[in-house]
DNA sequence: CGTTGAGTTGATGGAACTCAAATAGCGTGG
DNA sequence: CCACGCTATTTGAGTTCCATCAACTCAACG
């Protein structure tokens, strides 16, 4: 079982559907994608890593807070946005799952999951089932190890996140936003001068922390000082240093 | 090698002290210990797992952002600041450890600190060596799979973190920091309606992304609420539930 | 062409920041 | 033990930034 090219088959529901290995090799994705990388390794067990590939058209949810959840998940293409049930009845967003990053890692197997995750935009993912990935890093104490590498690193991001909304003013943070977006993108080899915002300003305020019409202001104003070109969802940084000294605050 | 008990032996700078395992189990955290469990594992290494005990003065730095930092640690007692450099030549607040709780479980053993730890309180730690430690997950999958779950929950934690700052008013994040503080140090048996803060109302601020002024105003509204009592830095919890419900914005 | 929803812009008030001054703790040494 | 000085904390007054509410634009769609 191995990584699909979703390009290459159609999607049908409540199907797992697996692939000669050799397609894992072939994705875009390969060199960059731990599943991947992991479900290649000689000491996988026999009846495979159990890696499933799943079309998430816009809106659907990926799984529920509550629930347990007994996978986790690699984004191939799209966005998927993670909310946190607030405590006033409203969710707040508190990620945004790109191509090429993992997600629900802190979401270990038997636990139930204290998010709800949700396609922004029409995505593709590959789902490992914990069960068959346990089996696996206990045979082999790299994959352990490089796991928990993985997790750490997503634990640096909420960090990030925390210090770019607590210490900075909102024009700060949209700029700090699209700056990370960017550099995001640029990792898995997207050009990230220019790109296409997946989720909605609801969505950016959310997870900044601001309002929508403060987001909506905050593009007008660092357009103006042309550090940017924003229309509706596309956005082009044209001065990226500049950009920098905005977030930064200098 | 094994955990000391602090009263028991004056401390001599750069050295590192042991006792006969005896004083794991006679250690007033016993059985909240990771590190003292996995040292009781028949699987330890032969030559221990280095587990180091330390007094960290008041101010003091235990590891320096840039520095390879080759433990993790365990706090005994006290209180340590984790901050974090930022980018205008100050360095904000990220967490708080309290007795009972690990520092550092983010900075793997190879890689370079991001954070740098000072006590805010005359403190008692252990440090445990990543090598000998990643040795024994290698023996162990049990307890890698248990590592793994305590740096999830520290993931958690800086989300939680996330949430009450980036969502709520600075009245609500000073009720919810106070709850915070009492909940921990319930889980760890002291009593928790009452207790002292180790860090002073800039440390705070700095944590909760306000101004010392506004943490200032905070406790007075709220002592003249009579939902706390505040005199320097004793704090007592007179009304939990009302306390929880201005943090819950209700 | 009217409707609908997302996004932008404008006007206003309130929460928190800033600067400044007053007060309380707290250790030190006479 | 008390006076002293230093620092941490509290309180006050004015200002700034952003949330709020409302009106408006624009594009998509039947």
């Amino acid at each position: 079982m191995a990584v699909l090219r979703h390009q290459e088959q159609p999607w049908r529901p409540g199907r797992a559907q697996g692939l000669e290995r050799a397609s894992c090799e072939s994705c875009g994705l390969w060199g960059i994608c731990f599943p991947g990388r992991v479900a290649s390794d000689v000491r996988a067990p026999a009846k495979g890593l159990g890696i499933r590939r799943m079309r998430l058209p816009r809106g659907k949810v990926l799984y529920r807070a509550g629930e347990k959840v007994e996978c986790f998940y690699m984004i191939r293409s799209g966005c998927i946005k993670e909310t946190q049930d607030s405590t006033c009845h409203r969710s707040t967003v508190i990620n945004f799952a790109l191509a090429g990053e993992m997600l629900s890692l802190h979401n270990p197997d038997d636990q139930v999951s204290s998010t709800t995750s949700v396609a922004v935009e029409a995505s593709f993912i590959c789902a490992v089932h914990w069960g068959s990935f346990n089996e696996l890093c206990a045979a082999s104490p790299g994959i352990a190890a490089e796991f928990i590498r993985l997790v750490v690193k997503a634990g640096a991001q909420a960090r990030e996140l925390l210090t770019l909304i607590r210490d900075k003013e909102a024009l700060e943070r949209i700029a700090g936003f699209l700056l990370n977006l960017s550099d995001r993108l640029q990792l898995r080899g997207v050009q990230g001068r220019e790109f296409r915002l997946g989720m909605n300003r609801d969505d950016i305020a959310s997870y900044l922390g601001v309002r929508s019409e403060t987001v909506s202001r905050s593009f007008t104003e660092l357009s103006r000082r042309r550090l940017i070109r924003v229309r509706a969802k596309r956005v082009q940084i044209t001065k990226p240093a500049e950009l920098r000294g905005v977030c930064d605050g200098t």
